[in-house]
DNA sequence: ATAACTACCGACCGTCCGGTCGGTACCATA
DNA sequence: TATGGTACCGACCGGACGGTCGGTAGTTAT
């Protein structure tokens, strides 16, 4: 139904296309990111790279869903397949954030860059990342069913996960006080048991 | 010691083009709203919106000061006067939360935009953001003295609460179904006491 | 009445950017 | 050694965008 490539090229040479670019996106941003920054950094020439490409939204829109694939191949496939559902969490929560420390790019800026696409771009985009939200809030539902839950809405919850997790790339360096596994860790126990030790604290009241 | 305006145009209509620049700046993004945009949506020209500012990345420059100082009057500076530090977290969150999610667009430029400021801007903005989170992380810091805060690192922690609070301009909506108080209670207690209730879980372990 | 200032506008400019097109050099394969 | 496909490149185009400039209409001050 859509118009396919005039030809098949070489698509090890497309995946390096898209790392090269994710990465240079992720630093400066899709609209200041030119279609020659990408080629230069490829050694290329613009009319060499748009021998890959079809334009500059198709080439966001195929990095997008690498890095959705990303996520579902090393998040929620493996996720799924654990029964315990505080371990299916704990375990989502640490391989989403490695996935974002990792600093390959694509899911983070499948994130920050959603508006840049077509109308009909932004709609498949937004259902697959809404089946993974669907999948984390699903087992914080299954959680509250099963009363291991503190008194929270869950889809606030997921939200509040997420946005942890995906503020990750924005104050996570390689090369920092925290290792990868260490931001990972500290996530899940914020996420777990939140700040404050539990106990006898006689009502917090923000009116002095 | 820097050039100024040429002379002092009305400063209640400079208010004015903030707001609406931040407005479209937050739906589009920096870069891809064009100074005409700003200027029609004023129901102005171009030439004449000139006449207030002095370029692009300079308005941007203005507006996100304007919101940091939204910031500092209504977060950092009221929440000071707080002397516990739990009250106290509980307070910055509430209100930065409703900063956010009133949707009047600078504070999430703030945090969305950087990038596209020269770097002397962006090193004065990153600056007075220190500053906040420096604020932040000591209150935290207070309660881990006082013993009160669980074995979490004090600066991942003010992070995932960034985190969560920026993250609340992507999700929540006016008129959604919760309104701006209860989202601001959803991530303090999600914040303070974390997803899971405490007490007997037979360590939770995310092999099998 | 006039000078001075504010608040704009129409027209224009240089630059950069996404995208195209007609090539060419280099393989394969037969 | 002809054929055809892949992997590029130089040159170019139209359009949009940030920014400028020389105005003008209206208001206020003297």
């Amino acid at each position: 139904m859509r118009a396919q490539k005039k030809s098949a090229p070489n698509n090890e040479r497309l995946a390096e296309i898209y790392r090269a670019a994710a990465q240079i996106i992720l630093r400066k941003g899709y609209d200041a990111t030119s279609v020659n920054d990408i080629a230069n950094a490829l050694g290329m020439t613009k009319a060499g790279l748009y021998h890959y490409i079809n334009g500059k939204k198709e080439l966001l829109f195929d990095i997008m869903n690498f890095g959705l694939g990303e996520l579902d191949e090393e998040v929620a496939e493996p996720a799924k397949a654990i029964a315990d559902p505080a371990a299916r969490l704990r375990f989502a929560v640490e391989a989403h954030a490695r996935l974002v420390t990792r600093g390959q790019g694509a899911i983070t800026i499948l994130v920050d860059e959603i508006t840049a696409l077509t109308p009909p771009q932004q709609r498949k985009i937004t259902q697959r990342k809404r089946a993974y939200f669907d999948f984390l809030r699903g087992t914080l539902d299954e959680l509250k069913s099963a009363g291991r839950l503190q008194d929270v809405d869950t889809t606030a919850a997921t939200f509040g996960l997420l946005g942890m997790i995906n503020w990750l790339s924005r104050w996570f360096r390689q090369g920092g006080a925290l290792s990868e596994e260490q931001a990972a860790d500290q996530l899940v126990r914020i996420a777990f048991h939140g700040l404050l030790r539990p106990g006898r604290l006689k009502s917090v009241d923000s009116r002095q």
